[in-house]
DNA sequence: TACAGTTGGTCCGGTACCGCACACAGGCCC
DNA sequence: GGGCCTGTGTGCGGTACCGGACCAACTGTA
């Protein structure tokens, strides 16, 4: 679980829970990259949390009541159309937060959020998110490129939906997973995969023995492994590696 | 063209061009919408320009200079593959402004940015657009807001090209391509609209024959002419509207 | 140890779309 | 007019993926 230390007595007020939390202790990358004092800022907020499998972040088109940073465990961002289809738009992290549309002037968000990967992190409530981000630029600006960020993989995956076949999809999404998990190996059944890259379950079946095949990763019932990581980016050919590239870039290592 | 009087000599100094421009004869929807006092804040940064089709308004991974308003005309963003296929990932008009990146903290876009459809517009400096969305908070929420609805264009696309048949898509880009130009009827090629929509030249001319067929729209030699706008939206389905009732929601009518 | 629920492997026919190629038509310039 | 470029119509074989179904294997609970 998290690291976390008590100033005093842990009782919220009307503002913030005053819980002293160590940085060097948190996982997420954009909460260790904060300054000293933005870090001193954000920290009484937060409320450590289990995000358990299939914990809800965010409904789609309903008031945002609290944004979450993630320590451990991966959210899927997952667009549904009017007929029912649906289809992973992006995912994170310990790499970011969500939902971030609260910083862009919307209290809602057209999609889902939901704990694909089970895990722990942070959450704090939406006014006291806009409350501190509305003090500090320099840690507005950390959370605004983790949006720029999270565009750019989004728009990856309307790249990569409309021009790779589902093999190298796949492999793609096995690395942002394990670029996010920090293991080579994580709980998943190819029904859900099924769901995040919007095609037949069965096809993923056939799309997991290929890259099984070539040695690339190893499937268990519900569960993937990866074999090797170098091979299966060169699987996964163009598909992978443009946000990646961006979060480096503009924020720091993963 | 644009409407536009000169306050003194429109000389421009180390800030800002003073143009003294009106904005009840702006048709860019941002601009319309913001107070008077906004408008006035950024009117004397904005340099008029025609912006012919071809127009490069932005260079994936280098530096953004300049910032666009639509006035006319439509913009497309593209992204692209290291294998060197491309797809669109959203498009503006009238309805917005880009690179919105800039207001995220990167000076870059991974995306190319420009005129599928000629037109006219404003530009003014990364410089100044900055300084300027600043110092006024409500400016910057209206920019940030047209940050989220693309967004939610780019996370649309996603869901469509990996969900949709070409048809529907093809339906879906008409209809997003009227909304932001005010015409039934605009010039383009089965070329461009297959690099657009990620698909084979010859899958498009298919799909708009099957659109023709059922008498929604009237192609000819480079152009392409809606006869009927509401069965066209019903072809379109699921895969437009997203984005569009997002706008009405936070900005206001298109 | 039996059972039920979940997950994965496989097979069917069908089709949307691919890559490629070639012919033809509209509009432009000499 | 003739030549030329760009844009459009069309055909052919191939394939990635679909929808649907069924059964086998594993796992948790009784």
């Amino acid at each position: 679980m998290v690291a976390f230390r008590q100033g005093g007595n842990a009782v919220p007020n009307s503002f913030c829970v005053h819980a002293m939390l160590d940085q060097s202790t948190v996982s997420n990358r954009l909460l260790a990259h904060l300054s000293r004092d933005d870090f001193a800022l954000l920290a009484p907020c937060l409320t450590p949390l289990d995000l358990y499998r299939d914990y809800v972040l965010a409904i789609p088109n309903t008031p945002i009541g609290d944004v979450y940073f993630i320590e451990s465990g991966m959210v899927s961002v997952v667009a549904e159309k009017a007929d029912g289809r649906s289809i992973e738009v992006g995912i994170y992290g310990r790499d970011g937060f969500g939902p971030g549309t609260v910083l862009l002037g919307s209290e809602q968000t057209p999609h889902h959020h939901y704990m694909q990967i089970g895990g722990t992190g942070f959450k704090l409530s939406t006014k006291d998110f806009l409350q501190v981000t509305g003090k500090s630029a320099p840690l507005r600006t950390v959370m605004m490129r983790f949006i720029h960020v999270f565009m750019t993989q989004t728009a990856q995956s309307a790249l990569v939906n409309g021009s790779s076949v589902i093999e190298e999809r796949l492999a793609r999404w096995v690395l942002m997973c394990r670029d996010r998990l920090e293991t080579d190996e994580f709980p998943i059944t190819h029904d859900f995969l099924s769901m995040m890259l919007g095609v037949r379950r069965s096809s993923v079946t056939d799309a997991i023995h290929l890259l099984e095949g070539d040695a690339l990763i190893k499937a268990t019932r519900g569960n993937i492994r990866i074999l090797d990581r170098v091979r299966l980016e060169r699987a996964a050919g163009a598909s992978y590696g443009v946000p990646e590239a961006e979060f480096r870039r503009l924020i720091g290592p993963l």
